[in-house]
DNA sequence: ACAATTTTTGCAATAATGTTGCAAAAATTA
DNA sequence: TAATTTTTGCAACATTATTGCAAAAATTGT
C-alpha cells in the first residue's frame, strides 16, 4: 500500500494511507462525501480535497463524471503516469444500488467524428443494473 | 420559440423565453453560470435553477456530465418527451475553446458488457479540438 | 539518532453553489 | 375582467469547495 505512495514520490502519511485503503477496500467508485463521512476516517474536509487532488494528479485515482453534478473517484488499475491517465475503460453506474464500477476490460470504442473534429480522449458511462442487483 | 413552451404545457414567461433564446443562440452547451452571469439576463439565481430543472423535466434541454464537477445543458434536437430523453448522441468538448458541442449525428455505440450487467442508457464524451479551433 | 528542511495537516475565514418557504407579481382560465 | 393557478424574487439557510497560515508530521542529510 505504502509503495504506491512511495512510487509516486509522495510522503507517507496517515490520511493518504487511510484514503488509499478505502479505495482498495471498496468495490465501486467513491464520492468525496463517501470519504469525508466515513466514520473511521476522521480527518479534515480540506485534507480529503487535497489528498484526492494529489492522487488524481499522480495518476493513482481517476475521476468519473456523473450526470448529477458529483464527481466520483476510482483507483486506476493500470499504471497511470503523472497526469496521464489510461482511463480508457467504460464506467458502469447501477441504477439500483447506485454503485459505480470500473469495467476495466471494456474499452471505450472509437467513433467517427464529423469533419474537422480531432479527438484526444473519450469517456463512456453506461447506466443499468449491475451483477449484484440481478437475482 | 413560444410554441416550444406551449407545446410542453408551460406558462409563457419572460425568463423562460430569454433562457430558451440563449440556448438557441449559443452553438455549444451552457453551464448554469453562463446563464446566470449573462449580462442581458437579469433574473434571480433561483429562477435560473428552477427554469433549467423544468426544461430538463420537460425534455427541452438535456444535461451533459463533465469531469470537472459541473453540469452543462444543451437543447434537445429531437423531440424529447417528458423525462424521456433521446440523448443518444456523443458530446464533444473542445480543449481549446472549452465549448461543448452536441454531435447530434454521432450516436453512442453499443458495447458488450460483462456477464450479469444489464445496460439501460449510455453516454459518451469526447475531448479534443473542435472544428473552429483548427486552422 | 538528531537537527534542519520540506511537506502536509487542520483550523479559520471566505467563496461559490444549491435549496426551501413564502409573499408579491405575472400568467392562465373561465 | 375577476378568480385561480403558476411563477418569480427575496431572504434565509444548507452544502460544497477554496485559500492563507501556523502547527504538526515526514523526509533529508549528517
Amino acid at each position: 500500500m505504502e509503495d504506491i505512495l512511495k512510487k509516486n514520490g509522495l510522503s507517507i502519511t496517515e490520511s493518504r494511507k487511510k484514503i488509499l485503503d478505502l479505495f482498495t477496500q471498496s468495490e465501486g467508485a467513491l464520492a468525496h462525501a463517501d470519504i469525508e463521512n466515513h466514520t473511521t476516517a476522521g480527518f479534515d474536509r480540506v485534507t480529503v480535497y487535497r489528498t484526492l487532488q494529489t492522487f488524481v494528479e499522480k495518476g493513482i485515482i481517476h475521476q468519473i463524471p456523473t450526470i448529477d453534478n458529483s464527481v466520483l473517484y476510482a483507483l486506476c488499475k493500470q499504471a497511470c503516469g503523472g497526469g496521464h491517465h489510461h482511463d480508457d475503460h467504460v464506467h458502469f453506474i447501477c441504477a439500483q444500488c447506485g454503485q459505480t464500477i470500473c469495467l476495466d476490460d471494456v474499452l471505450v470504442p472509437e467513433v467517427k467524428l464529423p469533419r474537422g473534429f480531432k479527438p484526444a480522449q473519450s469517456s463512456m458511462t453506461v447506466t443499468g443494473t449491475c451483477k449484484n442487483c440481478r437475482d
